[in-house]
DNA sequence: CAAATATCAGATTTACTGAGATCG
DNA sequence: CCGATCTCAGTACATCTGATATTT
């Protein structure tokens, strides 16, 4: 098997990014979608299921287990939308806030590790490849 | 969330990759393992299912059920090393040289799909990032 | 007895599909 | 009636853990 296949290197090098953001975030109890979710509310502020769906790649149907753990912890508050009863809005509790901080302060560790033999400028280089990859798939994705 | 961490970038691009190659392995009735397992055998020759785990990135625990869906096909042979007894050779078979073959053409494909967006010294440069973020984490977890 | 090999059962994470109920 | 939202059940793939039996 070519071994510079670059689907290939990507998927393996992506399985090893993601054990190293699982461990990381296991240690604090946590998982990636609530880093995720936590973050996009900190900085987007509150949002409905679908708005945090749509803003996250996370999807609908993983919402509701991902959003149930984080109101259980109490990191979020959900509740009903007055204005349109089909939504429940999602808001950030000051725990979560300071959960979000926690989970940052480790995700920029484990960036740390994972880029480790990259240069700065190499990093940037990844960075950049990565996102044209990211955006012409997720215009292609919208397109259908 | 920042949409510019690497972590985040790498198992988004790395979602994209691996349901173009899952679909593209679906059309024709395989999976990645099939074709990493084919591919290896034809470069390295027959080996052991632990060899094979070693080669290809397997785990062992999976490599059973891989090599059971090969030889159901027809594409590989399992016989007992009679060297070694607690050994199975896996062989290649003809009709495996040429499912190897059509699983190569629509590897090749889907890497023209995946990479569309870049040009031919993009490319390289990703496929140099990979490798040494591949190799480093590789080397670390060969250490433990 | 320790190590390697093969097998089996199961768990995990991320991601997705499909179906429903409710509401605008 | 269509479409959006939320919920739930189940699937899929790749990966990994742990246990077991056999052989070296």
């Amino acid at each position: 098997m070519d071994p510079t296949l670059p689907s290939f290197l990507l998927t393996q090098t992506a399985a090893h990014a993601g054990r190293l953001v699982s461990e990381g975030f296991a240690a604090a109890g946590a998982r990636g979608y609530h880093y995720r979710l936590l973050a996009t509310l900190l900085e987007s502020g509150p949002a409905s299921q679908a708005e945090l769906g749509r803003r996250t790649g996370i999807h609908l149907s993983d919402m509701v287990a991902a959003i149930n753990e984080l109101a259980a912890g109490g990191y979020v508050e959900r509740s009903p939308d007055p204005g349109d009863r089909r939504r429940n809005v999602v808001t950030i509790t000051a725990r979560g806030r300071r959960r979000a901080a926690e989970l940052a302060g480790r995700v920029a560790a484990i960036q740390e590790e994972l880029l480790a033999p990259l240069s700065a400028a190499e990093r940037d280089e990844l960075t950049a490849l990565l996102t044209t990859l990211l955006r012409h798939h997720r215009a292609q994705a919208g397109q259908q």
